[in-house]
DNA sequence: ACTTGAAATGGCAACGTTTGCATCCATCTG
DNA sequence: CAGATGGATGCAAACGTTGCCATTTCAAGT
């Protein structure tokens, strides 16, 4: 920076001040400082900034895995935003549990960082205790956590929704498929589980919940289960549209046509799930993220509640594979004449 | 750190070398140190330690996007590697060559991080040597840049024996289906494409290209078109998965049955192509994003070639969705009787 | 006992910024 | 025209580390 001031002929401080767009520099004098730092190719150190004032312009993105559509999805939403707002993002993946467990007690974080956002992290109580100490604000995303920041979907209702969407095609029994990762039944599904739960009491209807491994191989075992069912669903309710295309999958294989013998709703709105004409819960990922990034930002400048919290819309996307169940079912599902077009 | 070292009875040097595992320190000491910080749950600032020491300790990713599924994967890959070599990770997604631009020219990277790794970002020789300028080493992951770092696959050499693969399962006409995104033509498709017709060329069939944009909706397009052709083509070989999902939707939408009636490759072994059935090129692109990462930590170390480059293998995954042309091949498509089982 | 050397420890300057305060100068007011 | 006002600028002290150098301590060798 010294090497601008003395291009630029001025002292430091009216460099800083320049290039920070601070009040009290001359039209003149900011155009010959920009001119200067320009053509030596300056940029500020942020690290040398941040020692003085104590903020390091870095959030933290926490997600527990970085291959899944999601949180791609949802770390494109906070990135745009945190941009927007001058911030840089960091990410880390901590895995399951136990990795943000010996993650978080680390505290690498403490001073390093503004701000947190916590991406569907499933944290139980005692973990969302521990992120209080990090000592910077953290904001839930996709993940309601009482008394802090969070943003997130109604996940019960829309499960609820969707349920009910299916039985009002006429269908009795609708089985919903739910993963049970390594650490235990995630909050998400859990809470998606309580909806459709709901639902099929309020209708009288049998629940039927299987649960299988997280993921398309989750799907495909839970549709291999329901299919060697003695009176197999006529409708099958997963709680992931990856986990809906693993049992998708093991229809097409198994000839069982989607959805005249067995419909199939998912949740999330993949972007696969498009071409695979799937039903299924849309949920805004990319917004979950950018208003998570938002309130992060209002909260470094002061402006927010720090226990506000943000409600998203979810929408149901009818497609080709649910419909109302066939009026005669019988065990074993025929094939339809779908070479006649006939839907 | 002042605090430790009150506590600790030591002074500040002594705990800046007992927190750093510096030689010179007594045992003794080292834990009465170790015991004080985790009391006081004080971690260094990586800030004040890079101003002095002139290394961040972080590294960015820029990719051109978050969401598609290879992007995800890759970096997962490097997450873990620079977690390993204790770098943090920064996320930057500069969408097409124009965002890249402006980007790259506020050379925000400059004094910020110790490395960059640049993800598929398909540059041309200014943009190259543009970011040559940014003062830290750049590693090329999923590209090939010459005289420079890079993590690559032979896109040329895997798509010629995917194209060979249909070619010796007797098909003749083979489209090959690549994406036009606003920015041009991706350096990656353009060798898949000419390992496509150097195939093509070398079996003396004719070669087709249809373009269209990107993602499964170009993949739509290009089927669509293709079954309007005078003489469809029995294979269509996409660009990627994404793409080659797009045209199976369209091709189970319209009843064409694949592999009877078109057989479909893919190119990535995406996350669902299992799911699909999708035969695919497999590339490792987790592994691409780490051996990426492992070679930046390693620039920084200084113990690399500053020219290193890596190649890593590609496989066939052959699925279902390729199969041997039918042997009387007809303009109009006929539905096989699949529902005997007959492949 | 005295020297020698190595290991452990402390002191202090420096890293590149920001910021409060002092200073300077030009313009406006009475 | 003197004095007040206020904007532009410079000076210097921090911020929390690290790393060089000096000092102390202790054990071993004479």
């Amino acid at each position: 920076m010294s090497d601008v001031a003395r291009r630029a002929g001025v002292s430091l401080s009216t460099v800083s001040r320049a290039l920070r767009g601070a009040p009290g520099v001359s039209p003149a004098v900011r155009a010959k400082v920009a001119r200067a730092a320009a053509e030596l190719s300056y940029v500020v150190s942020r690290d040398a900034s941040s020692l003085v004032t104590g903020a390091t312009g870095r959030v933290a993105a926490i997600v527990p895995f970085l291959r899944p559509w999601f949180f791609g999805a949802a770390l494109a939403g906070i990135s745009a935003e945190l941009r927007a707002a001058g911030l840089d993002m960091l990410v880390y993946e901590v895995g399951d549990a136990e990795g943000l467990d010996s993650y978080v007690r680390a505290l690498p974080l403490r001073r390093n960082v503004d701000a947190v956002i916590a991406v569907s992290l499933d944290l139980d109580d005692r973990e969302t205790k521990q992120l209080d100490e990090i000592g910077v604000p953290v904001v839930y995303c996709s993940q309601r956590a009482e008394g802090r920041p969070s943003v997130f979907i109604d996940n019960a209702a829309a499960a609820a929704a969707a349920t009910r969407f299916l039985l009002n095609l006429g269908h009795r029994r609708i089985a919903y498929v739910q993963s049970r990762d390594e650490t235990g039944f995630s909050w998400i599904s859990r809470h998606r589980r309580d909806g459709y739960l709901q639902a099929m009491a309020e209708a009288g209807a049998e629940a039927v919940v299987v649960t299988e491994r997280d993921g398309p191989r989750g799907g495909a075992a839970a549709a291999a289960r329901l299919l060697g069912a003695p009176n197999p669903p006529t409708a099958l309710f997963a709680e992931s549209d990856d986990v809906a295309m693993g049992a998708l999958g093991v229809l097409r294989r198994s000839r069982v046509p989607v959805p005249e013998a067995v419909s199939v709703v998912g949740f999330d709105n993949h972007d696969v799930a498009e071409v695979l004409d799937l039903t299924t819960v849309a949920q805004p990922v990319s917004e979950l993220g950018a208003a998570a990034a938002r309130l992060a930002a209002r909260l470094l400048r002061g402006g927010a509640d720090p226990a506000e919290h943000v409600l998203l819309p979810t929408e149901l996307v009818v497609r080709r594979s649910a419909s109302a169940p066939r009026t005669a079912p019988g065990p074993t599902p025929e094939i339809p004449t779908d070479r006649r077009g006939r839907l």
